[in-house]
DNA sequence: TCAGCTCACACTTTTGAATAGC
DNA sequence: AGCTATTCAAAAGTGTGAGCTG
């Protein structure tokens, strides 16, 4: 289930609504892709059907050493690098990525589950800031909250195996302050501070939320956006460590001498253009390359003269300049020189495990990335630390111990419930600085355990949100695994991952297997080791994925009667008004924003079919107040920040906070309207958390006809769920192969037009041409429009 | 006036197509 | 004909700095 906290967009404060009813208007005909009939759904079925399994839960704790997930920042010691100089990311117009990048080690998946990894980025605190005297200063408020969106990692789903086989990096995520972005960037405010979360989810969990999933919080990995570098410690630092910046080091021919000496030659050369009486043709001689030279200067501007071809005097050297040369930095580089200089005795080693990476640039940044990990610097944040008075850190709710390393069991909903003013300042470096526990090879993240159920939230009056960071009341142990509370309950005890067989017509997977088939060849097309993934047999068969219905008549789905963190107070639903079931059609979604291999989404009970009344449920204002939220959901609720409370982590602390994203929104609406999510009553469960937030499915560049790289998976955060499309017709309709709430399995196909149901081709087409939407790659199925409803 | 943003620029790395060789 | 290795050009990523904007 989402939590506020890991995607305010539910809690759809003013900004998203009016981001909504903006979208309405500006696409009259688009039609609410999630037909808010399954909120209506959602909310009618039973509790069991749709929270979080607590059984699981209580279960896997008898057997914490089955589902305890691991996550490890490789390259934290490049993280604290910068951040103990303070990390800026430069955010473009056109998306940019971050640097340093986030490495991850995963353990303690299933091997032969599958997972979905996402991250997303949420605001520290409410807080614009600003570089003055040498460090940044909380200067008055944030901005307004943008939409929220996830990036999911291009080689989603793939097996536990396949996560834990190799560095996870998420480099091809790029942020924007573009807020009109289409292409599915992460938008962020600029002079903002950030950090990243990961998310890791079953994946065929994560349409309905409601399996295992555990979020990862890495402090250092905060960061303060900027359109350019205020730091030049954090600029020296880029540029030693990032090899596309290379040409700006000092032996760079893009260093600053170069770029004087060409600025000269340039006036020079225009000079002696505008001066032809004068021009001698010997002149140019004197500019000549010397091989004897060794001034600097003179070599940095016998360079700028020197043709394009490079000279072996000129100091370029096509080959790889050693790191030792260029990781040194001048003196005035005395932060990343001491760091890279710590770094040289592994880079072969880092180099070794970088070229296990993944395809593209990643091994080049690895090659720098892995090497921090190797040394553990004194890490001192340079961050501000929290005031009381200027930056709202000081509101941000903070766990309340160290023992938030340990993952924290999804807590009684009055653990948090109050709000935490009394909770001591944090100074965030200090606590970075102090901890005994830093990992000198890796970070353990804090852990954010969440339950997903999506995309049927459960339906409850429960009117708790969940803060995204819960006192660690029960801080069991030291340990940073989370302890996986509903993942019992999905999570078969074997390795497969079924297409439930027992549930699936096979006919239905005969009609998917190509799919499966294509979708292991395009993985290996494009070069990204099929591991292990396919070694199950359940992954031979299972590239497609249907979810295990969670319908109230499948018997698949465990026991999610009894948890703890379900709304006991949801209303039965004897049946599904949900119109996705009852059709039991297939279809296929394409998520542009998704790996190709993971671009449809096959919705088995989905029918988009105008015939099913559920499916009618065009009225805005239902959405805005959903099914989950009260009639009396006030207009000028402020969303709940979804900043991070300012953590007293400690650096390597796996902050394990419970911020299920079960989040209700329901929960969210009860609360005054003014209420800030750190204030706000914990609730270890949510009444109707996804139904709320339209899944969006941001900028989706894959559908686009020219993704500039690599495709990015971004989701808006209101709509992680695929929307249907009720209005379009459908086209015989495949057979049901669920009566009720359809559990949109994932459908792997490497083209998502080729296998885009016809009702859904259409509804590309007109997201991408129909309403001269301005996002031109059509690549958003943007979800967060179902909002507008 | 100035902080912040945009854009063009030069450089580097990455990627993929084209080609050659076996 | 098929596979592998090499070459090369285009695309993409990077920080810089001038110019623009509010």
């Amino acid at each position: 289930m989402l939590s506020m906290e890991m995607y305010p967009g539910l809690t759809l404060g003013p900004q998203l609504i009016g981001d909504c009813f903006y979208r309405d208007r500006e696409a009259p005909a688009h039609i609410p892709l999630f037909p808010p009939a399954c909120d209506v759904a959602a909310k009618a079925l039973p509790p069991r059907l749709l929270g979080p399994p607590s059984v699981a839960s209580q279960h896997d704790a008898s057997k914490p050493q089955k589902d305890e997930v691991k996550m490890e920042l490789e390259n934290a010691s490049l993280w604290k690098h910068f951040s103990s100089v303070g990390t800026e990311m430069i955010i473009t117009k056109k998306g940019r990525r971050m640097f340093p990048g986030l490495r991850l080690k995963l353990s303690g998946l299933n091997p032969s589950l599958r997972y979905i990894l996402l991250l997303d980025i949420v605001p520290v605190d409410k807080s614009r800031y600003r570089f003055q005297g040498g460090g940044w200063q909380a200067v008055g408020g944030a901005e307004a909250r943008l939409p929220d969106r996830v990036f999911i990692h291009p080689d989603s789903p793939a097996t536990g195996a396949h996560w834990q086989s190799r560095t996870i990096s998420f480099h091809y995520a790029k942020l924007t302050n573009n807020t009109l972005d289409s292409q599915g960037h992460i938008i962020l405010h600029s002079l903002h501070r950030y950090q990243p979360r990961v998310h890791v989810i079953e994946a065929r969990d994560v349409l309905r939320w409601g399996g295992g999933q555990h979020s990862f919080v890495f402090p250092e990995t905060q960061f303060i956006t900027v359109t350019a570098y205020q730091n030049i410690k954090i600029t020296e630092l880029k540029i030693n460590a990032n090899p596309f910046a290379k040409g700006f080091r000092e032996d760079g021919m893009n260093s600053k001498k170069q770029r004087d000496a060409r600025q000269k030659r340039k006036v020079s050369v225009l000079t002696e253009t505008l001066d032809i009486v004068n021009c001698d043709p010997c002149d140019s001689a004197e500019l000549l390359p010397q091989p004897t030279t060794t001034s600097a200067d003179l070599q940095a501007l016998t360079l700028a003269s020197l043709p394009p071809m490079p000279h072996p005097s000129c100091g370029f050297r096509p080959d790889e300049v050693s790191y030792q040369d260029t990781l040194v930095p001048e003196e005035s580089l005395d932060l990343s020189q001491a760091f890279m200089a710590s770094q040289m005795s592994d880079i072969g080693i880092t180099m070794t495990n970088g070229m296990q990476e993944a395809p593209g640039s990643e091994v080049a940044n690895s090659m720098i990335e892995r090497s921090d990990t190797m040394a553990e610097p004194a890490y001192t944040s340079s961050f501000p630390a929290a005031q009381a008075n200027s930056s709202s850190f000081t509101s941000a709710p903070l766990p309340q111990s160290s023992s938030s390393f340990s993952s924290l069991s999804v807590p009684a909903s009055s653990d948090t419930s109050e709000p935490q003013p009394s909770i001591p300042l944090i100074d965030y470096p200090s606590l970075l600085s102090s901890s005994p526990t830093l990992s000198s090879t890796s970070t353990t993240p804090s852990l954010q355990q969440t339950s997903f159920t999506f995309p049927t939230p459960p339906p409850s009056s429960s009117s708790s949100p969940q803060p995204l960071l819960l006192s660690s009341s029960s801080p069991s142990s030291n340990t940073y695994q989370s302890i996986t509370e509903t993942i019992g309950s999905h999570t078969p005890a074997d390795a497969s991952f079924p297409a439930p067989s027992s549930t699936c017509p096979s006919g239905l997977q005969d009609q998917i297997s190509p799919h499966s088939r294509h979708t292991q060849t395009s993985q290996q097309l494009q070069g990204e080791p099929v591991t292990n993934g396919n070694s199950s047999p359940t992954d031979q068969s299972s590239a497609v994925f249907i979810y295990p219905n969670i319908l109230p008549t499948n018997p698949a789905p465990a026991p999610i009667t009894a948890q703890p963190l379900t709304n006991q107070n949801q209303a039965p639903a004897p049946s599904l008004p949900c119109s996705l079931a009852a059709h039991g059609s297939s279809t296929s979604f394409p998520f542009s924003s998704v790996p190709p291999h993971m671009q449809n989404l096959s919705f088995p009970n989905v029918s988009p079919s105008p015939a099913h009344p559920a499916l009618h449920l065009p009225n805005p204002s239902h959405q805005a107040q959903a099914p989950c939220l009260p009639a009396g959901f006030p207009a000028s609720f402020t969303p709940p920040s979804s900043s991070l409370p300012h953590p007293p982590f400690q650096p390597s602390s796996c902050l394990a906070f419970s911020s299920p994203f079960q989040q209700s929104v329901t929960s969210a609406a009860s609360l005054p309207p003014a209420a800030h999510p750190q204030n706000l009553p914990n609730t270890a469960f949510s009444s109707c958390s996804t139904s709320y937030p339209p899944v969006e499915l941001g900028g989706i560049s894959q559908f686009g006809a020219a993704a500039p790289y690599r495709p990015e998976m971004v989701l808006h955060h209101p709509s992680l769920l695929p929307q249907l499309d009720p209005s379009l017709p459908s086209s015989t309709p495949p057979p049901a192969l669920y009566p009720a709430f359809p559990p949109y399995p994932l459908r792997l196909c490497q083209d998502p037009h080729s296998s885009l149901s016809i009702p859904f081709r259409h509804l590309y087409r007109q997201h991408q041409h129909g309403h001269g939407h301005p996002h031109p790659q059509g690549s958003y199925l943007d979800m967060s429009t179902r909002a507008v409803f």
